[in-house]
DNA sequence: GTCTATAATTAGATAGAC
DNA sequence: GTCTATCTAATTATAGAC
């Protein structure tokens, strides 16, 4: 990506960039289809339009690979959150809601980086154990005081930090993860606009606007 | 399962279905761990102490071993959520409550259906449409009517019916199914009954009992 | 019923040509 | 930089012994 951007279009330097973020991309797409042991270095040389050698000369070895891949999606993920944020002065509330829509509208146009991190948080390993101290932790860490200060409003309910994260993260990414079962189960194409932001609504609705009548009203 | 109660104990019908059981369980931990592709039958037979022949013989092949596996998960959901119904004569929110407790439970007892499902409808296949049709689609059909009730009645927000149910299923399961990276981002141990507990609470109160303060007190 | 032996395929890794 | 050729190991599937 950088690369790209700074070697002249059509010199040797340009083209490798080019090439190497082509198997990048494909490797993208072949870990969140299959998962780290499903997804073979050949396929995704074959997808890339290149020779499997050609994997090692530019990643090493699969695993270095999947690091890659994965340290583009977090970059990716920062690089378009944290332009996402419309400063203006809103209420804390309104602020929280923007960022919100923001989320379900990265994870409905990126369903992949879910869908590779999920396959790997499953099972403790040595990329899980990566994966967290490089990126999972320091985000999780990176909101702790935010969501702290949403719980002292009342904003968020009393329960654990934990709990909140996960509740939030996982309503915002599930449906497009799971994309393919949706489709099946509702007929429901969840890459259209309309059902982004529709369930982007769902969700500040149900967790800020919403309360259960006492029972006697039912 | 139901042939270890039929047959009698030391028999050769009861250790084949003994056996057929344990290649199962085995089965299930394997997929659930690496997915379909990553599992590999010789190390679900090494696990179950057989030889990976004898799951030919068991299983035909392993597509349907990873069928039987599926199969076993949603009858014993079925059968310990049927149960958990305690018939008492709550009013329709208490009765919700109760059942999202008894759900979060199972979610934390046996994460390996989480596991196994999410991995499996991240993309499309044979195996997904499979699922959808015996399993998924029924499920979610099931529940259609009821969850309309609870929007008549209040005690949903009025959003789509599948973003109620994967928001209600995704914050109920992905705290367990992800439990090796909770681990480790929080050092909590999600099969502990009092975060098991604390976490059912959370979803209730964050859905049906909480509603954040207007933005003046804010 | 359970295991041994093996065939056919495919994987990741790597040496070396160009 | 990119590709060809090959090595080693692991996979699913299956035929047949006991």
């Amino acid at each position: 990506m950088t690369a790209e951007a700074i070697a002249p279009p059509g010199s040797r330097a340009r083209q490798k960039a080019e090439t190497k973020a082509r198997i990048l991309q494909c490797a993208l797409d072949a870990f969140a289809e299959r998962g780290f042991d499903g997804a073979s270095v050949r396929d995704i040389a074959a997808a890339a339009g290149v020779n499997h050698g050609l994997i090692k000369y530019h990643f090493s070895d699969k695993d270095r690979l999947w690091k890659a891949a994965v340290d583009f999606l977090f970059e990716r993920l920062h690089r378009e959150l944290d332009q996402d944020i419309s400063q203006a002065d809103l209420s804390p509330l309104e602020y929280l809601k923007d960022w919100i829509r923001g989320y379900v509208h990265y994870c409905a146009r990126h369903p992949e980086h879910a869908r590779i991190m999920v396959q790997e948080s499953i099972r403790d390993s040595d990329r899980l154990s990566w994966a967290v101290d490089k990126h999972i932790k320091p985000d999780h860490e990176r909101f702790k005081p935010l969501n702290e200060a949403y719980m002292r409003k009342g904003i968020y309910p009393k329960i654990t930090n934990y709990s909140m994260s996960y509740i939030l993260v996982a309503a915002s990414q599930t449906l497009f993860m799971l994309g393919p079962e949706v489709q099946r189960v509702y007929g429901v194409d969840v890459t259209k606009d309309d059902v982004i932001d529709a369930h982007a609504d769902a969700i500040i609705t149900l967790f800020f606007d919403h309360k259960a009548p006492p029972d006697e009203v039912t």
